[in-house]
DNA sequence: TTGAATTTTGCAAACGTTTGCGGTAAAATT
DNA sequence: AATTTTACCGCAAACGTTTGCAAAATTCAA
């Protein structure tokens, strides 16, 4: 079926196109009867504007790219749900395309969005990626992009983030209040600045306000690896009356041990993480948890992006805070 | 800064466009030198062709539309995952578009879709979804759609989905062969034909191959409402020794009040669930369930909407089949 | 009634491609 | 040397909009 035009509304109305373009968007040149008409028919034919003629004769499309290391994680699922929210609210529609933290991905997304010309980019970097000219080429041509949660160093970027630090000085506070003797304190991937941040946080609270509190610090990159290290670490002699991990993922591993072995929390150990909620509350009891919320970051991100299109280049660090999210583990 | 165009390269070339066109395409009315001349100056001046510009000649975008109730959901995930793979492969991109199972919702991003002229449509049903005439719109534009997990009844449209009955008969199976003398089956919103569909299916099995099986059938909308439905019936005097959970919803509710009650799995109660098998592999012991890949499913779906773009409309309703996943719990 | 002011509409160029067709020059065939 | 073939390349139209400017139609004042 053709698809009904402009000019095809014209030809039926006897009109010319840029008398009905201005008629469809309310133009105050044009008379009330004509609108009238206009609309009519453009209803009546099921018109929808053909959105690549208007990007190309206005160079602008109303569409936002997104690249995240992984779609199925419910950390950037929040994120992405927030900017979705708020594009649509907008009138702007989202392109959502992952790294897999995969730097040639990474690099494949980027072209696709100059190639779309999306009017923005929110990037999330992928765990290693270090050479960041292909964001430079994005600002030469003109599309803001907003880095988000895995962000760069340098000042010279659009970024917001959340307040790692801030999230585990909130457990260790907790950890304190606790008046916990010996902590398992479980952080991820060594390699990632994020673990750095929060582990050298954590770790510098602890030995400020509870040098007393004997902390064991452990690294794991994945739910296996968390859970082997709790076993580890429970057989001893000693055993740690609170854990605390960094990750959703970690929490799962952990939690995994603390039912094989029948342990009760929290009376025979404390847990606490940091996440966004869904973990903790799969189990009994609830998991007490420092919220990093996806969702009000991707507000956050969303109000620079549009403050960069609007307004011309505002560049900063803008971070969400963190609170403690109650449960009965601790 | 200037982006650069077919107009740009052909100046600086002393060519015209078309021949710079044709160069970058290796059309072989263009001399080898030529063309070598137009890629290498194309490169250096880092040429990105205009989407934009190309749809609206060619009247064909190489993305493709997804609509999911939400995108933070672990089957949905998956299955988006596999699309955006083989998508990838197939050098198109992607737009997803998430209903929140809010029929308004669906009916704008179909039109999005439509505005951006995608080539083609994935499609998940929002729960209550009667009005199929969106979809025709889509199908009179000649936008091939491709329905998926909840898909309509009607035989007109090209559908994949699970295997809904199977899975239901599968796990009454492994019931039965663990020769269940009570068990407890929660199903979800009896509104939803998945449901009925699972329900019937399970039902009917058990009936017919272990009639003396005491099943008690329950409905459940929530994690909440699972868990109250679990403690309802393991307090009374006759204890069910099976359960069964139609969803990962639904088999999180369960494990909350087994947790809760320290029950012991498999030795006091069996437990057995449909999941792609996220959150059974958080439990200790892990849960056996019957496994619903939607990674699978989008793989099928692409194939199915490649088929529809090559060769026409075909028109079928595809199912991938289920499996059972031992865990620890049965 | 006539010219000016105002309202309403149309012309045409431009956005960056693709592509059918026609043209020119060199190479190959007589 | 005349003709045909082949290899390259350019012209121009088209895709569906938007928009500055000019033109036509209407209204108004004198």
């Amino acid at each position: 079926m053709m698809n009904t035009t402009l000019k095809l509304l014209a030809q039926q109305l006897q009109l010319s196109i840029s008398t009905v373009s201005r008629a469809l968007k309310d133009h105050p040149d044009i008379s009330a009867a004509t609108k009238e008409k206009v609309h009519a028919l453009a209803n009546s034919l099921d018109y929808e504007p053909n959105a690549y003629a208007i990007q190309l004769r206005t160079q602008s499309s109303k569409i936002f790219g997104v690249i995240v290391p992984a779609i199925a994680n419910l950390f950037y699922d929040s994120f992405i749900a927030a900017i979705e929210e708020e594009s649509r609210k907008n009138g702007y529609a989202l392109m959502i395309l992952q790294s897999s933290n995969n730097i040639e991905n990474e690099l494949n997304n980027l072209k696709i969005f100059r190639q779309t010309r999306v009017s923005g980019v929110f990037a999330c970097l992928s765990a290693h990626t270090q050479n960041l000219e292909v964001y430079e080429k994005m600002s030469d041509r003109d599309i803001p992009v907003v880095f988000f949660d895995i962000v760069p160093k340098d000042n010279k970027y659009t970024k917001v983030r959340m307040a790692d630090e801030r999230c585990a000085i909130i457990a260790a506070e907790k950890i304190i209040e606790r008046s916990a003797k010996r902590v398992l304190a479980i952080f991820g991937d060594p390699a990632l600045s994020i673990s750095q941040k929060r582990k050298q946080a954590f770790q510098q609270f602890m030995e400020k306000y509870a040098a007393k509190t004997h902390c064991t610090y452990v690294n794991a990159n994945s739910s296996a690896e968390a859970e082997a290290a709790f076993n580890k670490h429970y057989n001893k002699t000693q055993k740690f009356d609170t854990v605390f991990a960094m990750t959703d993922e970690i929490l799962i591993g952990v939690m995994k041990s603390i039912q094989a072995h029948n342990i009760k929390v929290p009376k025979e150990v404390g847990v606490i993480s940091i996440s966004n909620g869904f973990i903790p509350n799969l189990y009994h009891p609830i998991i007490s948890y420092v919220e990093t919320s996806g969702y009000e970051l991707g507000k956050l991100a969303f109000v620079q992006m549009l403050a960069n299109i609007k307004g011309g280049k505002t560049l900063s660090e803008l971070t969400v805070d963190a609170r403690f999210i109650e449960g009965k583990s601790m």
